[in-house]
DNA sequence: GCCGTTTTCGGCCCGACTGTTTTCAGTCG
């Protein structure tokens, strides 16, 4: 699905016209790169039927642009762009505080294009002197250049996991086993680079299959148990494949955490055992590895589910088999955060309904943004009034899962919500949430403070 | 560049905060 791979490419132009200091245009392609990223659909799938210029937000000129990406894998107007302006847009503006114009004075006073750039005249204390920035200004870069960098490399789980998942469904026909390792398997927030253990007896076939796939932009390397490849968008993937005999212990090995794993050695090692990504070993002897299972069980330990293999005590506990027992997806009966397009959301209020009850909740609160956040479309009173109105006709239509009513406040500088007591009352669920003003000082604002404020 | 139970042209959600200023521009959500 190259839907990311297009998004992204809207944001660029979308910044790259900010920097010119284009009006309008700019949040027009943002819109279109929002609502294609939540597609739940193949972009090329609505290309092929002509339905671009159904997905809300794209027009005849950004269909014109997707058509001509995927039809050549580029779009001329980007790279006309990138010509005048040959900045890392995507890097530069990871950097708290730095947006297009002050990404467009760098560029055309001290020539920054990149991080290592702007690190390099921060350093050299020449941001201080341009107009408009100051010492304080130039810390706060040099803070932030760090965060940017390790942000670059990561990608969110959500994004990276439907990727993983359909690689392996193509790899599935020519393996005996196979599976996700490393950090998607442990289900982290993000995801450095996507770990696939594989069992076959036709390994060159699978490696051929593997660096050729559609999604591939670049082969880094090729071999008989280990190729690593990097798709459009950016995401490595690493293809390992094993024995049979240790596919467990390599599982093991492979998903980590090394911390986890430093633990888990040190147990085999208090038994007299080696544990590595072949097996475990007692002297020349394997006695585990075929199975992950086995090899805990050997250990005398409960199998660690992988969201909790960050030694953070697990270890400890599969020992006193004393593991705390993991939610399910299917033990989930509700979710209390929503938002719809009554403020900003992708989707109706039906749509979550239904959605949600395909997940098998019972509960739902719709919770969409009020009050000041205008950004996030904040509702005022009268519209949260008539929200109250649909989900009543919902309610009604939907007998088997409750729809809660509810909103997201904000809490303001001084501690306060910025909705009315009438309308707290008026709702089932009340979520708050800081949206401003996180660069305080913890005594700025106790509340014995409030009243010397206006 | 997109969009339209106010509009096919003329709008395009706002408000707070910060750091730079001496009244404001840029960024963020």
């Amino acid at each position: 699905m190259k839907n990311q791979e297009i998004a992204k490419i809207l944001y660029e132009i979308a910044d790259l016209l900010e920097i010119e200091g284009v009006e309008f245009k700019p949040r027009a392609y943002r819109k279109a790169a929002q609502n294609i990223e939540s597609l739940s659909v193949d972009i090329e799938e609505l290309y092929k039927k002509g339905q671009l210029e159904k997905i809300p937000g794209v027009g005849k000129s950004i269909a014109e642009k997707i058509k001509e990406y995927l039809e050549t894998g580029k779009v001329r107007k980007l790279e006309e762009l990138r010509e005048k302006i040959p900045v890392d847009i995507e890097s530069l503006s990871a950097v708290e505080g730095l947006g297009p114009k002050m990404i467009k004075v760098l560029y055309e006073k001290l020539g920054v294009k990149n991080l290592d750039d702007l690190e390099r005249v921060a350093k050299q204390r020449r941001i201080r002197r341009l107009k408009g920035f100051g010492e304080k200004l130039e810390k706060k870069i040099l803070e932030g250049i760090e965060i940017a960098r390790q942000r670059q490399h990561r990608f969110l789980l959500g994004f990276v996991l439907p990727e993983a998942n359909a690689i392996m469904e193509e790899l599935k026909p020519y393996v005996e086993k196979i599976s996700l390792a490393g950090s998607i398997r442990r289900r982290k927030e993000t995801i450095g680079d996507v770990d696939i253990l594989a069992v076959s007896s036709q390994p060159e076939k699978v490696m051929d299959i593997f660096t050729s796939m559609k999604r591939v932009e670049k082969v880094l390397a090729k071999g008989i148990t280990k190729s690593s490849v990097r798709l459009h968008g950016g995401i490595q993937v690493d293809l390992r494949i094993v024995g049979k005999e240790s596919f467990g212990s390599a599982l093991q090995y492979f998903t980590g955490s090394k911390e986890h794993n430093i633990e888990v050695r040190k147990i085999a090692i208090k038994l007299g055992y080696k544990l590595n990504e072949y097996g475990l070993f007692k002297g020349f002897e394997r006695i585990a590895g075929r199975d992950e299972k086995e090899v805990y069980k050997a250990l005398g330990m409960q199998w660690i589910p992988p969201e909790l293999r960050e030694n953070r005590g697990e270890v400890e506990a599969a020992l006193n088999k004393s593991l705390p027992k993991i939610v399910e997806y299917d033990e989930v009966k509700g979710d209390l955060q929503m938002h719809t397009k009554w403020s900003d959301g992708a989707n109706t209020i039906e749509e979550m309904v239904i959605e949600a009850k395909k997940l098998g909740h019972k509960f739902i609160a719709i919770t969409d943004h009020v009050g000041s956040l205008k950004i996030a479309g904040g509702m005022d009173e009268e519209k949260v009034m008539e929200q109250a109105k649909e989900i009543e006709k919902l309610r009604e239509r939907f007998d088997d899962i409750y729809i809660f009513h509810g909103i997201e406040a904000n809490i303001m500088k001084d501690g306060s919500l910025d909705v009315s007591n009438s309308l707290l009352k008026q709702v089932d669920v009340v979520l708050a949430s800081v949206h401003s003003a996180f660069r305080m000082e913890e005594k700025d604002d106790s509340p014995r403070n409030k009243s010397d404020r206006k």
